[in-house]
DNA sequence: CATTAGCACTCTCTTCTTGAGAGTGCTAAA
DNA sequence: TTTAGCACTCTCAAGAAGAGAGTGCTAATG
């Protein structure tokens, strides 16, 4: 909103204001009350009095940065004011070591297993986090034939499974015009095989029609399947943690939120709005911060996300990130994302680079 | 419990009484308020007094298949209620015509697409039921190897492609002692392909072990995952609907009950034991219906599943159903399972029959 | 003898009142 | 510029009172 840039510089804050909107927001995301002046200056034994401490906060508020529940109630941060503590007050700082070794260590475990590899990543995340997470598995840009499986079941149905060179896997089921023995569907596989291994959608799509029909048909669906993969704007999304956010305050007494965070969780179509609006042009490994929706979702009025996307850029990458109450620990939040995405940005340049090797 | 046994005799209700407790707990299912004599007999246009009714209401309390939540309120059905209800009062309807049509054509719309099934279920089993629903995949007792395809990634590192007769996939990440080309990789996975089509875990591990040490390597990891799929005791689950229960007045004033229901869906190994537990050696087709949590699960104390198996028994099996509220329509829920867990079984015997056929 | 009208009684739920507590803003002094 | 002092505001919790819904019991009825 242009309002908002015009009233509110960037740096008209004094170092105290910006002390004073820093302990209100730490005070604030752990009582979840809001904060008076004397609390302020008894818990944090600040070296000035409970009036001084009234008059910054009347500034902070006229700056728009806190606000008052009600005229004689303590201060809260607006959405402005955290969105001033995270860029200019939380600097960048990495986690702390003993954090970085269990997550590593939790990982570790499960190195093998390539489909425990999401969810154990949004379920570390949640924990650590102690949010609800999302994470999207890694999803190619672009798609490289590697090797179709033809499967003979009933009659002239016949199940397809797909399978690309960074390893994702699709299944289809074909129909058929009349029944087609195992063999001749192993034959026609291994055709295709040989001729599409490596290739991209649009090198096989240029290939010269045959007149077989049966291939035809494999390889009409074996495009489509290519195309769908590719237009995804990312892969399965992975969620965990819920109950973390069900259980803050915000959720626990407005109903609202909490149909507003259920939905978010259900409804897969809104998340890939979410993520694909903002994480779409990000820098794999920087950290981005969504705070209260933003205007353009309803759902996250009340909400933070912090999200950042992974893996290699312009190849494969996925998305992954924290949802919880604006009110949230950002100064802890947003160092675990980072170090999160780090993490599977690694793995998946270990596991997927072989793409480009063939 | 002995003495429910005991104090409960199965037919000890007369047909007026009968007729009562069902309308209390058709009235209490719509309104979710207890329900007093007064507005029973003006409601349904009984043709006895309000005296009479309360008579029987006291007979039925008496009995234990009612209770007032205090002493000048209505009337609730107990946990003993609904069970007679259900087994001696709901009797096996078949779905009506339309709701049968709606869901054959949500499903038919997606028949080629596997990966949409499942989700797919779960969405039209929670919008019908207007409940919670979970679905399982269908998951095979035995699993036939069909092909292995090796992915050669970054350096030592092999990702594996297992793919089973049925159409099952699974993958794994295998770490070589030494680095080896993609021809050698294809070499081995071609020569392991032939030897093991078609056949179970058990027929595999009693090959003679081979001294080459790739292709050991590869059959072990082979054997694991095969049997690692058979020990599980269903398939991926998929729930939806979550919304729909949370929006019921019991969720939404009891953070107890809220929170069981979250935990529930959010704890996969809850549901796995919840669902091994209950359906393990049903049979297909059957539903079941668990009233209460039957004092074996905290999380469903004020909650009612209803589940059926679905697929080809002894063969490919699966289990679906519904989560919500004991005050449940189980006049409607309990045919739209057993229609959903019909619909599923034809789908899996179309596909899956091949299983045999090699 | 089963059924019913009549009635006193019970318990919850909503509304209103009241007082305590926390916090503010303003003024005037240091 | 900072701070002590103070009147004022607003919420929240606890208590009081009345309305409403429903019950159980008793005595009358076909």
């Amino acid at each position: 909103m242009q309002i908002r840039r015009s009233r509110i510089k960037m740096n008209d804050l004094t170092e105290r204001q910006r002390l004073i909107l820093a302990l209100v927001v730490r005070h604030y995301t752990e009582t979840a009350q809001p904060v008076g002046s004397a609390r302020l200056v008894e818990r944090y034994y600040l070296e000035m009095s409970t009036a001084t401490v009234r008059n910054e906060m009347a500034a902070l508020t006229e700056s728009g940065y806190l606000r008052q529940p009600h005229t004689s109630a303590g201060r809260v941060p607006t959405e402005e004011g955290y969105r001033y503590f995270v860029t200019h007050v939380v600097y960048p700082s990495d986690l702390p070591e003993p954090a970085r070794d269990t997550i590593s260590h939790q990982f570790h475990q499960a190195r093998q297993d390539v489909e425990q590899w999401m969810p154990l990543a949004a379920s570390i995340l949640a924990q650590h986090s102690r949010a609800a997470s999302i994470v999207t598995a890694p999803h190619s840009e672009r798609s490289h034939y590697k090797h179709v499986e033809l499967i003979s079941t009933q009659g002239r149905q016949v199940l397809m499974v797909l399978v690309m060179t960074g390893g994702e896997v699709s299944q289809q089921i074909l129909t058929l015009a009349e029944p087609v023995l195992q063999e001749r569907l192993s034959a026609a596989a291994d055709r295709l095989n040989q001729v599409c291994i490596g290739k991209t959608t649009e090198e096989i799509a240029a290939f010269p029609v045959r007149a077989v029909s049966l291939e035809k048909d494999i390889l009409t669906l074996v495009l489509q399947d290519m195309n769908h993969g590719e237009q995804r704007i990312s892969g399965e999304i992975y969620l965990d943690g819920l109950t973390n956010v069900l259980s803050e305050p915000e959720f626990l007494e407005s109903g609202d939120a909490r149909r507003g965070a259920v939905h978010l969780f259900e409804e897969r179509s809104l998340l890939q709005d979410l993520l694909a609006r903002t994480t779409n042009n990000a820098t794999v490994g920087v950290v981005q911060v969504l705070i209260g929706g933003e205007g353009k979702w309803e759902e996250l009025k009340e909400c933070s996300v912090v999200l950042a996307r992974y893996g290699i850029p312009g190849l494969v990458t996925g998305t992954l990130g924290v949802f919880g109450p604006m009110r949230m620990p950002y100064a802890r939040t947003i160092p675990t994302v980072r170090f999160m995405a780090d993490l599977l940005s690694g793995l998946v340049s270990e596991t997927m680079i072989g793409e480009e090797n063939d």
